[in-house]
RNA sequence: GUUCCCGUAGCUCAGGUGGAUAGAGCGUUGGAUUCCUAAUCCAAAGGCCACAGGUUCGAAUCCUGUCGGGAACACCA
């Protein structure tokens, strides 16, 4: 192997060449599909070193039966370099046993690659866009954004360790009446810069301190020309300043997070472009929008003003969706669905594939949205695969409490808050230690728990100690270890390089389904199996990284300590959480 | 009423797009330290994978239905 190459990728390349072989001899069709075949670590350890199922999925297309395909695959891969022996187990797995050296080789390639450890092509260089947060900009960032904005984060890491070129982007609903909203809010706090009496917000108003900063520094800017002037004069001035300055807010909170967008995409300008426009006209002639009368809401009592309207509607039932979706409002203007749609067209037109990730209240949008993708990336001849993640609700605690949160009166809790509190690791981290899909708990108290019970800190120990060790050696202990010295791993290193050697599959896996939460479960085991193999030490002496007066055990000790840390720093580098050297 | 998500050990959760005997942590019980970081480790007990059908060599995983929990059902964003 004069490639430095990973443990799995050899050895799936050495079954690849095993099965096309008997498709040569015309034990497999000519055109026998691959795709589904596995390698993977045997249930039992004492079954082998590595497993395959390729039997069992192949038997059908071979016209027999698993354990007759089974037998003729084995004896190919028996005659593979490397292999000791293939037996054939349960209903048609293929258990491989290797030669001890290959996982050693696996140590030196972890140690070689560094940080690239654990990167894959599978991605093919093909272009995502990762949509996430996207929060409106009306305000400094809340509890309610950080699931969507960790998940979106690692999940970009992940797919770039992939091999993907990903585009981060949020975009910026700033067009809406929300930013109308704003716009009066800080013109209040404008006037009241200027000292006038506001005295209460009023309702339907932000209430929030944040604005009063930027009240006063349109003050000083402008004076008091705007003070009682007509609202249509000063509204779109007000409306722009106040979205540039909630987006620097946002955006510190975001790099809090350690986040940072390459691209942010303005839904005013996107209207400027005229692209809504552009998109209806192509769904018009193409026979996806239509005009018509939207029904009446069913299951709950109509609004008292309903009623009946035509308007350009979207075929979005033609999707599975329970009503068509109207495009524009009876005003005229665009509804956000109209501007939603021309928005994901025009990203589509720069990635080969969309990813968005959403809060869960917007559950109900994602039938239109990904009708309207399909409709339009089909429609223009390059059908994008497009996919909407929903994160689930956080529920905030204390100590098995609830916390209580009044957002009327603009007494939220906002990310930089929780930062403050915990600190940034502790925040994406727990985000992470759940799928996204399923509601979670977030305690202030127990996320800062130094315990097993705390993943992160059990991760950032494992690696503590780890660094600890190594400061320990001494430099004739540091060196790269001789073949020999490697020779000495026994089994309980082995149990820690095979979990080791599972990251670069974990990657490729998680980057698959689209699932970051699991590098941060991965790693929890990783960290498990390094503190069992440490704690072997305690009552062993012999058993320690550094063992006194053998200064070539030592060094392989320590290679494989070194070679552990790598791959806790390279799965942690994807999550964004810090690799602490010392705690 | 409709759509989406969830239901796995007493509790909190994993479970690699169908594979071998179902996996962790907490809690319970019993152990381990002349410690390179004990904020740790080892072991035991604990399961009708909500329920009922179906698909096939094979299902916690896929399909249908039922029951529970959550969320969303504007021309809002």
């Amino acid at each position: 192997m004069t490639d430095t190459q990973t443990l799995y990728a050899a050895y799936s390349g050495i079954i690849d060449t095993a099965l096309g072989a008997l498709v040569s001899e015309g034990v497999l069709p000519d055109d026998a599909s691959f795709k589904n075949v596995t390698l993977e670590p045997p249930r039992d350890a004492s079954h082998g070193d590595l497993a395959t199922n390729a039997a069992m999925v192949l038997a059908k297309q071979a016209k027999t039966n698993p354990r007759t395909l089974a037998e003729q695959i084995a004896e190919k891969l028996t005659a593979a370099d490397g292999v000791v022996s293939a037996d054939i187990a349960g209903p048609g797995f293929i258990n491989l046993r290797l030669e001890p050296a290959a996982w050693l080789n696996e140590l030196q390639a972890i140690t070689a690659l560094g940080d690239d450890y654990g990167r894959s092509t599978i991605g093919a260089g093909t272009t995502v866009n990762v949509e996430y947060v996207s929060a409106n900009p009306t305000g400094p960032m809340h509890m309610g954004h950080c699931r969507g904005a960790v998940v979106g984060d690692a999940l970009s890491s992940l797919l770039e360790l992939a091999g993907h070129d990903v585009t981060r982007e949020y975009y910026i609903n700033d067009a809406g009446g929300q930013v109308d909203v704003l716009a009066r809010s800080v013109h209040l706090r404008y006037r009241e810069a200027l000292g006038a009496d506001i005295g209460a917000i009023p309702e339907g108003l932000y209430p929030g301190d944040y604005l009063v900063p930027v009240g006063k520094a349109l003050a000083s800017e402008l004076g008091d020309k705007f003070a009682d002037a007509p609202e249509d004069e000063w509204l779109p001035v007000f409306r722009a300043q106040a979205v540039t300055e909630m987006m620097e807010v946002i955006k510190g909170d975001l790099a809090l997070l350690g986040i940072h967008h390459e691209v942010f995409s303005s839904e005013a300008a996107l209207h400027q472009a005229g692209k809504p426009d552009e998109a209806e006209k192509w769904l018009r002639e193409n026979g996806f929008v239509y005009d018509g009368v939207l029904e009446a809401p069913k299951g709950k009592a109509p609004p008292e003003d309903w009623e009946p309207v035509e308007l350009p509607l979207f075929r979005s039932t033609q999707f599975g969706d329970d009503q068509d979706r109207p495009i524009k409002k009876s005003n005229g203007a665009w509804t956000y669905f109209g501007a939603d749609l021309a928005y994901h067209m025009q990203k589509a037109e720069k990635a080969d594939e969309l990813i968005d990730i959403w809060g869960a209240d917007h559950a109900g949008t994602v039938k239109r949205i990904k009708a309207a993708v399909a409709a339009l990336s089909q429609g223009k001849g390059k059908p994008t695969p497009f996919d909407v993640k929903l994160v689930q609700m956080v529920q905030l605690m204390r100590g098995g409490e609830p916390v209580k949160m009044s957002k009327r009166s603009g007494n939220f809790i906002t990310i930089a808050d929780m930062i403050d509190e915990v600190g940034k690791d502790v925040v994406r981290f727990t985000m992470l230690t759940r799928k996204p899909e399923a509601q979670m708990e977030f305690d202030f108290a127990k996320v800062v728990e130094a315990s097993k019970d705390n993943p992160v800190w059990y991760v950032q120990y494992a690696h503590a100690r780890i660094q600890s060790t190594v400061r320990k050696a001494s430099e004739e202990e540091s060196v790269s270890p001789s073949d020999e010295a490697l020779g000495q791993l026994g089994d309980e290193e082995l149990t820690l390089i095979r979990r080791a050697a599972q990251f670069p599959r974990e990657v490729e896996a998680a980057a698959k389904a689209r699932e970051p939460h699991r590098i941060a479960f991965y790693l929890y085991d990783l960290a498990t199996d390094l503190n069992a193999f440490y704690s072997l030490g305690n009552t062993a002496l012999e058993k320690r990284f550094i063992v006194k007066h053998d200064k070539g055990l030592s060094a392989a000790r320590l290679f494989l300590a070194d070679a552990i840390g790598q791959v806790l720093r390279n799965g942690l580098r994807v999550l964004g959480v810090e690799a602490v050297d010392r705690m």
